[in-house]
RNA sequence: GGCCCGUUGGUCAAGGGGUUAAGACACCGCCCUUUCACGGCGGUAACAAGGGUUCGAAUCCCUUACGGGUCACCA
């Protein structure tokens, strides 16, 4: 049992190809069959600089692992369709002489349904292109998710085989290679459902046998159209840059056109390959949830390890957060606030500059505080700080019980307080406790004495 | 427009002749809480419409509507 991943070198992953990707190779780690890469580059104006490369890392950042490829070797090579251009010519001759292919001379723009080339001779040292010869009659395939189809051949038209570049078109290599290449199982997006028919017709006149096709249903985008490039939606690299986990995506677009067969959400990758099956593939398009995605990123930030999280952190602590704070605090305090990693810098907005707020801050009926208590509490609470010797998460916390507790106070009166003095914002990550730690006893006295001074 | 495919809450979706039509996201409410969040509990909300078939239809058939795909020397 043999599948593959064949995208074309344009540049970024779009989103329904990763999916495409993933799905084949979550069929072949469930069957115990070979996933394989296969690069299809057969349109010279559209190659990239470099894409092929990008291929390689976007596939290993998802951890969809490729058992043959151009960079991993295998059997079946070359796994680069430019380089296997002479087998592409061979088996269009097989099909010239068998009558099931013919050289077309009409110009580009010409309809091929006037065009006369099926019938005539031409001079094949002219500059020609072959197409296929669709016969008369109908022509039925079965599809594992979308079942049988039969369409009339006259619906088909007689497509380009090989290019007048001599390179051979995306429906013709694609087949040559399927084959070539021992691809068992055909996974692709269901955009390929109506062009089926001349594979499959390519298949017969080759005497080959038809493989398994696996049509997948396309993700569409919040507003029912595609995912689009403008919107920043359409790739996976979209979607790294705005801070979510390749995990999380990986799990979140194998749930968008299939469902496991028990009732649950999280399941990482190699989960999935075990529990895998065309089952549970659905025939009608899904629409991509940005909010379902997000919820799904917090849930694997909350159950990682703070440690791993850390590096993850780093970079987007760094935009806001002073040197001297400790940066492991805060990012522990974060971790389990955020569905993605770059809204951390908005959250802690508040850490390298104090924002400039009103003292209507300091008014909160729930906590009975108004701004007479606060100015009454943190007055106070001041001159004791200054004399604290051990500054630790503990120390402070007890001190705050016996603080409150000694001046006939609420614990609430003076925690509010004290950490809308420290953010300046009405919702912080964490509570008074945490933010005294983070900041140290230097910085924490001055916004203190900050919110005296605005207290009057 | 021709052809192909689809249609269960706002979204992802289970269910494939008899169900109080699951669950998740989002939303709303309550509880918890040294803020917000997290967490816990609960709630609103769906079988596109019309005809059949059947004792019985979300499930099978037909029609209509709507949505999508495709009709390249792109893949």
């Amino acid at each position: 049992m043999r599948t593959r991943f064949a995208p074309s070198p344009t540049g970024f992953m779009h989103i329904g190809n990763l999916r495409s990707a993933l799905f084949g190779y979550l069929l072949a780690r469930k069957m115990g069959g070979v996933f394989a890469l296969r690069i299809e580059d057969t349109d010279q104006e559209r190659l990239v600089e470099g894409a092929v490369e990008k291929i390689y890392e976007t596939l290993k950042i998802a951890g969809i692992t490729h058992d043959e490829g151009p960079d991993v070797g295998g059997d079946f090579g070359p796994y680069i369709q430019s380089q296997r251009e002479n087998v592409y010519m061979k088996y269009a001759q097989q099909l010239l002489e068998g009558g099931h292919a013919y050289r077309c001379f009409c110009d580009k723009e010409a309809d091929p349904a006037d065009c006369p080339c099926q019938n005539i001779e031409g001079d094949a040292a002219k500059p020609h292109v072959v197409r296929q010869a669709i016969p008369a009659g109908q022509t039925t395939f079965v599809d594992e998710v979308f079942g049988e189809i039969t369409v009339e051949n006259e619906e088909l038209e007689n497509q380009v085989l090989i290019k007048s570049d001599g390179f051979p078109t995306y429906n013709f290599a694609n087949v040559v290679d399927d084959h070539l290449m021992a691809i068992t199982h055909v996974m692709r997006g269901s955009e390929y459902l109506p062009s089926t028919p001349k594979y499959n017709l390519l298949y017969k006149a080759f005497g080959w046998e038809v493989p398994t096709y696996v049509h997948l249903p396309l993700i569409l985008s919040a507003d029912g159209g595609k995912l689009s490039k403008r919107r920043g939606d359409a790739f996976f690299e979209d979607f790294l840059e705005a801070g979510f986990l390749p995990e999380a995506i990986v799990n979140y677009i194998a749930l968008l056109g299939w469902s496991p067969p028990e009732n649950r959400e999280i399941y990482s990758l190699s989960e999935l390959e075990q529990i895998f099956s065309v089952e549970g593939l659905s025939k009608s398009p899904s629409t991509f949830d940005l909010d379902k995605l997000k919820w799904m990123n917090g849930e694997y930030l909350k159950a990682m390890d703070g440690a791993d999280f850390l590096p993850l952190a780093l970079p987007y602590i760094d935009k806001v957060a002073q040197e001297n704070v400790d940066k492991t605090a805060i990012a522990s305090l974060v971790k389990d606030r955020i569905a993605t990693l770059a809204e951390i810098p908005e959250l802690l907005d508040f850490v390298a500059q104090l924002p400039d707020y009103d003292t209507a801050l300091f008014v909160n009926q729930k906590n009975k505080v108004d701004e007479e208590v606060a100015k009454d509490m943190l007055s106070k609470f001041l001159p004791e700080i200054e004399g604290l010797e051990e500054w630790t998460g503990e120390v402070i916390s007890a001190f705050l019980k016996s603080f409150a507790q000694a001046h006939g106070a609420k614990p609430a009166q003076i925690m509010w307080p004290l950490r809308c003095a420290l953010s300046g914002k009405e919702t912080s990550p964490g509570g008074a406790t945490d933010l005294l730690v983070i900041f140290g006893k230097e910085e924490s006295v001055n916004r203190i004495k900050t919110a005296l001074s605005k207290l009057g």
